[in-house]
Order: C-alpha cells, then sequence, then structure tokens
DNA sequence: TCCAACATGTAATTAGTTACATGATTAG
DNA sequence: CTAATCATGTAACTAATTACATGTTGGA
C-alpha cells in the first residue's frame, strides 16, 4: 500500500515544487523564476537548486525529461508528479515552525543607540528607498492581476504579493519612525 | 599602524556584540538572551553561539575572563574590546545586503490556491493567533520602555520592538486579508 | 570579435540545526 | 529522589553562498 503521509519537502523544495506545479520548466527557468513574485521572499542560486531538483526527482516528487536545448549540455525539463502535489498540499497547509523571523536589519536596530545619528540616518533612508521602490515594483505587478478566484493559481501571485505590500509599508514606516526619532535628538 | 577599516562581522555575530556592548555575560547569558527583544528577530543555538564567541575573541572583538560558576566547568565571562565596538559601529550603518527576506509563508502562500480551503482556513487562522500573541508580547515590553533617548540602550529595544509590532501588525492584515478572500471564495 | 544569454554541473566554505555528552547545585 | 537549572562543549548533519568550470549560439 502507498504511504499515506506525503514526504516532507524542505522550503526550497516547496517553492520549486510551487513553481513546477504551474507548468514545467528546466533548472535554469526556475533559477530565472525564483526572481518574481516567490523570488520576492525565497532566493536561491542555482548550485542549491539543481542539487535540490535531484533530490525531490529521487523521492519521486517530480521527473526529468531529456530536451536538447541551447546550451552545450542536455538540458532536463521537470514535471511535478501526483505525488509531488500531495507533498505540496501538505506543505501549503503546514503552519510554519514558530522560530522568529530573521531580520539582520532588526539585529542592527538593536544597536543603533551607538551609532552616529548622521550615519543612522544615512543607512534607514537607504533601507527606506529601497522599499519605497519594491512598493512601485509590486504595485505594477498588481496592477496586472485584479483579483483572481481562490482556486486560480494567480491568486497564489496576489496572496504573495499581498504579503510584500504589507511587509514593505512596514518597513517604510518603520523608516519613518527612526528618522523622526534621529531628528528630534 | 592599525587597520582603518574594522573586521566585518556576520549577523550573528553583530547579534552577540550587540548583546555584550549592553553588558559582559557568559555565553550561557547570551543564550538566553538571544530572546527578548533580539531574540525576538535572530535566534541561536548555544552550540552556534559558543563557536561564534571563539571566533570573535579570535578577531579580538571581545575578551574572556575565566570566572567559576555553578555548572562542573569553568565559565567565561565576556566583555566587547574597543576593536569590538568599532566592528559593531560597522555592523549597525551598513545597509543590509538587497537580498529578499526569507519568508516560509510567502512560499506557502505562493501555492495556496491548489490547497483544500478548510486546511487554508485552519492554517492562516494559527499563524494570526500567533501574531496576535506576539503583538502582546510587544506591548507588555513597550508599556515598561517608554520614549528613551536615541543614545540610550533602550532606544534599541524600542526600535527593535517598534519594527517588530510594524511586522506583526502586517501579518494580522495579511491573515483577514486571506480569509476574507477564502470567505469569498 | 567580443559579450551576453543559454544551461548545467562540482567544490569549497560558512551558517545553522539537532543530537550527544558531562556533571554540579538547588527547589520541590 | 527527581527534575530543572546551571554551563560548556563536540559531532553530525542540512542549508546556503561563492567560486570554479565548460562550451554553444546570437546579436552589437
Amino acid at each position: 500500500m502507498p504511504s499515506a503521509e506525503p514526504l516532507p519537502v524542505s522550503d526550497l523544495g516547496g517553492a520549486l515544487l510551487g513553481l513546477l506545479a504551474r507548468g514545467p520548466g528546466t533548472g535554469y527557468d526556475l533559477t530565472r523564476q525564483m526572481h518574481r513574485p516567490v523570488g520576492y521572499f525565497w532566493s536561491a542560486q542555482h548550485s542549491q537548486i539543481y542539487g535540490e531538483l535531484t533530490r525531490l526527482e529521487q523521492d519521486g516528487l517530480i521527473r526529468g525529461r531529456d530536451v536538447d536545448g541551447a546550451g552545450p549540455r542536455q538540458s532536463r525539463r521537470w514535471s511535478i508528479t501526483s505525488a509531488g502535489r500531495r507533498a505540496l498540499h501538505a506543505f501549503v497547509t503546514t503552519p510554519p515552525p514558530d522560530r522568529p523571523t530573521r531580520s539582520r536589519l532588526a539585529v542592527q536596530a538593536y544597536s543603533l543607540w551607538l551609532a552616529d545619528p548622521d550615519a543612522a540616518r544615512a543607512m534607514v533612508q537607504q533601507v527606506r528607498r529601497r522599499h519605497v521602490e519594491l512598493l512601485a515594483d509590486y504595485a505594477h505587478e498588481d496592477a496586472e492581476l485584479g483579483s483572481p478566484a481562490v482556486g486560480d493559481p494567480e491568486f497564489g501571485n496576489a496572496a504573495a504579493l499581498r504579503m510584500g505590500v504589507l511587509g514593505a509599508e512596514g518597513m517604510v514606516a518603520w523608516c519613518d519612525w527612526v528618522l523622526e526619532a534621529l531628528e528630534r535628538g
């Protein structure tokens, strides 16, 4: 009998399965797609991705087929299997472990009190600019999206994007809070 | 001549220096302090902390003195050196690298479209509860804090806490957004 | 002709987690 | 007497980054 429990996957594995659930692709494709919009929240180098794909294949969650591509080597086109879909199902509905979100910026904030105020202001202003830019990118993506139904793959994009917007708005608000405090001295 | 550039430190190194800048402590102390409020944003096991402390000592950023503690072994009390303070200065005012914040929840969100709506709702509700609890913890800490001046160590606590509040509020808003979308079907 | 994009892989290193190991003191 | 806390360390492993390596095709 087949095991009832689907195989657990790593966070990167979940990201890759999430991409392949929308359609097959090569390792190279996946590496590029680890940009907008999954890549807003997860990144990986191709070296890590190729390794993870091999592991997912060994677990039977994806299947690779050789195709001849433009490069010097054979290219492999990966597709998700039904076991992979089951594993992805389990992955998305399992509450994430309750560890603190790692934020280097928060670690810096914790020691901001001993920084030179001008240097602190410059750093925070740069962070602010970056998040304002991010918000503009998100707005672009959002404009092409509308309000997809929950069963539509686009709903996943919208949900991830929404999280990005709320997070970036929070960061801008935080920067303003710090800048005001530095103003007051 | 002494080098003009202070030694770069890792994120964990920055967190530990940030704690030691407020006063000396043993590895055990630091492990416990990697809870509120730095630990809201960075966590580490003692195994990693002890190793990092050794590295910081080799770089001359901290200094350890043997004291006899309650345990079976000699205890070491660590203090930050002036080189350590310089390195921490540089650490806090260097804009963090522009990599995406890793969010497993966002990766899950990206594939939420193929989840069973009831399972999705349960997951999101649990995440929401967790962040509401976090907000209550933050409010507690905040109440004891007031509005410290920028040169006061407490200002670091306040800044980190502020980031936590804004982040958690964003997460609750995100959960509500998803729950509403699931309601509408 | 040179550079970018295509396309895949390995090697070396650093960061982080989990598990193993020890042994004293104190509170219930 | 038992469990928790004190207090430190190592070992084994997984995750992630950086660097090394190869070789084609298409456009400026």
